[in-house]
DNA sequence: ATCCCGAGGG
DNA sequence: CCCTCTGGAT
């Protein structure tokens, strides 16, 4: 099988199984979106939607945000990893969103990468719900899965796994695709357990066909 | 023990 | 390239 059928038939069946897919992160603006992003490294999605209620009644928006100290956010955003350095990203996200870009979240991946805190992976983020830019954000999900399906091939990096997945998928479908493979490593395709047996991908995957080969339970 | 929608610095 | 930051869940 050719990696561009592997595309095709992935793309297809999420498509038709799956035509709505979202962040599962709490928001209602960009700027709390890029709070929540910010929020999310190494941290599960659910934490974050538990805590950001609170976070964002006290700072609903970057002027209040920025007028902020970074203990005062440190205490309400403890249960997530790296409390100290997200806590002074966001104080800084925030006062450099106020300062020199008019209170306005940039809409280029080049410009949001100048914000602290936010790197290529929480920049794409951004620049495709947002601004419905054809932006692959590779997180560590993505990167695991698309190694896995056998979509990006002898990649050791986010970026080189990005490029191959914008040069294989179709504009208007990159935001989505995001999604689904988000939500596959999420709930199917698990790090330490992939769930073989309750996956619909198996057709076109690579790790499983490789498997099957050398291991009938083809785990 | 290993992983969760990483980023910054050396 | 490597390392550190760091808490919660399985």
């Amino acid at each position: 099988m050719t990696r561009k059928e592997r595309f095709e038939g992935v793309l297809e069946h999420f498509q038709r199984n799956h035509p709505v897919a979202e962040t599962e992160l709490d928001y209602q603006d960009p700027f709390q979106l890029l709070v929540a992003v910010i929020l999310s490294a190494q941290c599960t999605d659910k934490r974050v939607n538990l805590i950001t209620p609170a976070l964002f009644e006290q700072f609903p928006d970057a002027p209040s945000l920025a007028a902020a100290e970074p203990e005062e956010v440190f205490a309400l955003i403890r249960s997530c990893s790296y409390p100290n350095n997200k806590a002074k990203h966001l104080v800084g996200m925030a006062r450099m969103l106020v300062n020199d870009f008019g209170n306005q979240v940039p809409d280029s991946v080049e410009a949001l990468q100048k914000l602290p805190g936010v790197g290529r992976k929480t920049a794409n983020v951004i620049a495709s719900v947002v601004f419905d830019l054809p932006a692959m954000a590779v997180d560590t999900h993505v990167f695991r899965v698309a190694a896995r399906l056998g979509l990006s091939v002898g990649s050791k990096t986010p970026l080189e796994t990005e490029k191959q997945l914008v040069a294989h998928i179709p504009q208007e479908l990159v935001a989505k695709a995001h999604h689904w493979l988000i939500l596959h490593g999420r709930y199917v395709c698990l790090a330490r357990k992939p769930q073989c047996a309750q996956c619909p991908l198996t057709p076109w995957c690579a790790h499983f066909q490789s498997a099957a080969q050398t291991d009938q339970t083809a785990v």
